[in-house]
DNA sequence: TTTTTTTATTAAACATGTTTATTTAGGGCA
DNA sequence: TGCCCTAAATAAACATGTTTAATAAAAAAA
């Protein structure tokens, strides 16, 4: 790590910083690369060389933030409870974390959710984390008793997360839809999850 | 209707057919406007007139198939079944349908999911329909006695639908998963789902 | 130290979605 | 028929993401 690594390393991070501060003030479509790239100081060929493209730059310059998050989330967790009262936590934290910005979050989504992996590295581990520990609760919650042993738990975690994104939509889509209206929908949800719909 | 309206119609159809034999056949991101526009015999510019922008387009061209796809599953339904094999029947036979241009069809939900409703008239109607559908199905059910009377059908409905999206996102993200295995992971996911997780 | 190579940076060019201003032709009316 | 009005169509311009070719400065080699 010689002085260019150290400048390529300062250069990133202004584009870094003056991408988030942009994209959360203006909107990602109503900024430009040109825009982001005169407030950092540098060129707009820079900035793609250094993020490949737009959607590269806006998953860099947000996934800090949603790292951190659920770094709190699991921070913040209500000890000794069960399933659901850890997934009311953990949904209730990120929609009010979206809820700051719904529009950027959107787009982000938007931009994400269907993309290959390896164009997402930040968003997929993150995604990733997220499924283990989710994993890791049921796990728990099989052990105390609470889930049957026959499930399988990663069908489990999927199915869990596929509900959430499915809430998520709605609340992303709908900027009348508040928080807490969110979480009665999740709240109802996830009561006919766990307990099935079947006679 | 004069002949004003009826070139209009036919100009419309004309840029519409372009649209989808060229989005099918080089994808969404490789074929631009003024290529349909050209297939077409007419100006880039009257494309969005058309269209008001790219993903109307693409909406446009693609919903007729989608639209004729629903209607099929609706006339091919097993008779009698329950509500498993009547899903079983819906998304085996949309995979199917999606699994002739995976690409295509990863692009049309990337760009329309996460839409505003206004925006994307026809996929949301088909999307309305579907919930319906499946609605209708679930208070069958219901008298049938297979699903118990105290589950509120839409939300269910929703449950479903998301479990269903949630499925379809790594089938069109990973190129390599097969119809069969989706088919299988299908199954886990709706047997928990009907009797539930819960002890 | 001098020369060569590598690479971070950028100005300029390019590609393509979209907008704007203009042209053209159909539909109604005297 | 001749005139106006409306709206379909388009050429040209524009905006912006991205690529390319050139520059300059650090690192490596001599």
């Amino acid at each position: 790590m010689g002085r260019r690594d150290d400048t390529k390393a300062e250069t990133r991070e202004l584009i870094l910083n003056s991408a988030r501060d942009m994209f959360w003030e203006k909107g990602v479509e109503k900024c430009t690369i040109r825009d982001i790239a005169d407030a950092a100081g540098v060129s707009a060929a820079s900035v793609i060389v250094h993020f490949k493209n737009k959607t590269a730059l806006l998953e860099a310059a947000l996934s800090d933030d949603l790292e951190q998050a659920l770094g709190q989330i699991i921070a913040t967790l209500p000890a000794g409870k069960g399933l659901q009262d850890v997934l009311f936590h953990m949904v209730s934290y990120m929609l009010t974390f979206y809820d700051k910005n719904r529009e950027l979050y959107r787009i982000l989504i938007r931009d994400t959710l269907y993309q290959p992996v390896q164009d997402i590295p930040s968003i997929a581990m993150l995604e990733e984390q997220h499924f283990q520990f989710l994993t890791n609760l049921i796990e728990h919650e099989k052990e105390e008793g609470r889930v049957r042993l026959t499930i399988d738990s990663r069908v489990a975690t999927a199915a869990l997360y596929s509900l959430y994104i499915g809430i998520l939509r709605n609340f992303l889509r709908d900027p009348a839809l508040s928080v807490q209206k969110t979480m009665e929908q999740l709240a109802v949800t996830l009561e006919q999850y766990l307990s099935g719909i079947a006679v």
